[in-house]
DNA sequence: ACTTGGCACTCAGAGGTAGGGAGTGCCAGT
DNA sequence: ACTGGCACTCCCTACCTCTGAGTGCCAAGT
């Protein structure tokens, strides 16, 4: 269906319209490129390629710009991803080497990936569900009020208050405490639940509303899924692109913690990249903008996602390069800390 | 120099081009407010306005535009902070009671302001220093790790790694816990550097090493001034303006921490009002938007401030009014809780 | 069967021009 | 001190033309 050339003329196209940003015609492809033959001949394989719907035209007698359908084609077939250079890859480094906890990783992190790419960089908090519970603290605050601190594997710290209807005393609070950590230490979050069902039975009865009001603010804890926390930075990155859509939406669309998750996508294994090209994105006023995606985590457990959104007339080899060296090395720096 | 109907001539200027967003000719005024005179006064009420500063035109035969100095004299003198309506109260109330812990309170207070006031949201992070001590938690994590939380009276909470020499016992992990928590308990976070400055010198000669590091922990993360969270939201009502300058600056600016910082102020006291109108702005992106700040906190003592970013051409009164409202309420619920 | 040069055609964008209209400043009169 | 009248300015819009890049197609060449 496509011989070799058409595919070269088609990653040519992706190519100069990624770099120039300008429809691109058969004359300045053949002067560009040393495709070995003549305009002529490229308009006619360009015929072809439209009529496939992998290039489109803006306007009659305009040059060629790629579609959704040719971006794919190019990221799937006609691209590899591009390692970066050794300055960036220092700059990671550097960059991330310095971060003091969990929230201080994600931050740089998304910073990072934001200058690398010069795009919008999103990146998901390491995920509850899949990691385990290191320690889970109990804390008097008040008469009636407690704190109770979550601590998972991946240094990330849940807090909860919880109001009791009576003042407990010091020595439950220690009994419960130990309980907690004995049931929990270890445990993994998913497996939890399970773990302290239990919990208002092997406490003394006085005890026991207590300990229920306990287990109640912690299974919330641990069910909260949908907190799943989000963030993303360099927004001012979008203002060099022109979309389609008014960018109102695009950073509408941001804003919102449940569109960004699904942005990323599911969770799967790690370090393998998804590219989300234009509308085959899931959000309506993301239509005109792509997503590399990438899993990351200890190990090849992917505990989160983290990615880049652009204009889908973005640098997909460079972009995915970025993404899977970030991280990679995210998984590193959670994996040693 | 001013008589009342020059006065009365400006408020109508920056009412009109406020809600408009063009610049307003003296025959659209006498029809729209009621002022008693012809055109002709009008015009000639403006010219002595323009000569002042407090107006200016675009260009010859066009309409005028109120100056950043006329805004001023509007927001000193000419206007009154608009109560909210019941309807938003109401809002605010549903909106904010919800939140469960600290990082809730922020992000939901930031959303609101943003959406109440149509503009960019700003919120900091209630400060360390002005705080209290509420509780220290030392908890091992590892052979050779332990995590410092910190709990404040705000509801903050703080959590260090601290990497040891070597291994440490779960009794002097205890003896520490409690020895902090008799120091610290209740103590102001400026105070608490001289509070447990002798910490090394209260424990068992072994345990030192541990327990300077602690200290050393510790110290760090009370002085982390610079650390302050600011977080921001609404970014997509800056798409409905045109800005002078490319919005991108604004973007930008609204990225750097420090930036975001600067602009809110001072933490003054609380419940005061803070315009500062285009060029008064210390950023050099951010002169063509306006800013309205107040601080927050509990009782009349401001932990941290709130405020609003939009254009010089600003609803100020009613930004005003929003921005009190929310400072008030939010104080009220990190009183409560 | 593919490739090529030639050629007529299309159409977005740049640049130029004219007319309308909103607004002003000034002045003389009340 | 205020007002109506009037000449003037100049932005904005609509409309025009023209240029040039790019195309599709065809007939000839390999």
């Amino acid at each position: 269906m496509l011989d070799d050339r058409k595919l070269a003329v088609l990653r040519a196209i992706v190519e100069d319209y990624v770099s120039t940003n300008e429809p691109v015609g058969s004359k300045g492809l053949v002067d560009r490129h040393n495709l070995g033959v003549s305009p002529a001949t490229i308009r006619n394989d360009m015929a072809v390629l439209e009529e496939q719907g992998y290039i489109a035209q803006p306007h009659t007698s305009a040059g060629r710009v790629p579609t959704d359908k040719g971006y794919r084609l190019f990221v799937d077939r006609l691209s590899t991803v591009k390692p970066l250079s050794k300055a960036e890859r220092r700059a990671i480094e550097t960059f991330l080497n310095g971060a003091y906890d969990l929230d201080d990783v994600v931050r740089r992190t998304v910073r990072l990936l934001a200058q690398l790419t010069r795009q919008v960089a999103v990146v998901q908090y390491p995920s509850l569900t899949r990691s385990s519970v290191r320690h889970v603290e109990l804390v008097p605050v008040a008469d009636q009020r407690l704190l109770l601190v979550l601590i998972t594997n991946t240094g990330r710290v849940e807090q909860r208050v919880i109001e009791t209807q009576s003042p407990v005393t010091e020595d439950t609070i220690t009994q419960l405490r130990a309980l907690l950590n004995t049931c929990l230490d270890g445990c993994r979050l998913a497996e939890a639940p399970t773990a302290v069902a239990d919990l208002p039975d092997r406490v003394a009865v006085d005890d026991r509303p207590v300990a229920a009001a306990v287990l109640s603010v912690l299974l919330e804890t641990l069910v909260e899924k949908h907190d799943e926390k989000v963030v993303f930075a360099g927004a001012a990155n979008l203002a060099a692109v022109d979309f389609a859509q008014s960018f109102r939406d695009v950073l509408e669309a941001l804003e919102e913690q449940v569109v960004l998750m699904r942005l990323l996508g599911e969770t799967g294994d790690s370090s393998t990249l998804t590219v989300r090209i234009g509308t085959e994105n899931p959000h309506e006023g993301l239509r005109s903008t792509s997503v590399v995606a990438a899993g990351y985590g200890v190990g090849d457990q992917a505990l989160a996602r983290l990615g880049v959104l652009g204009p889908t007339r973005m640098d997909y080899p460079g972009t995915m390069g970025a993404v899977r060296a970030v991280a990679r090395y995210v998984g590193q720096i959670l994996a040693g800390s």
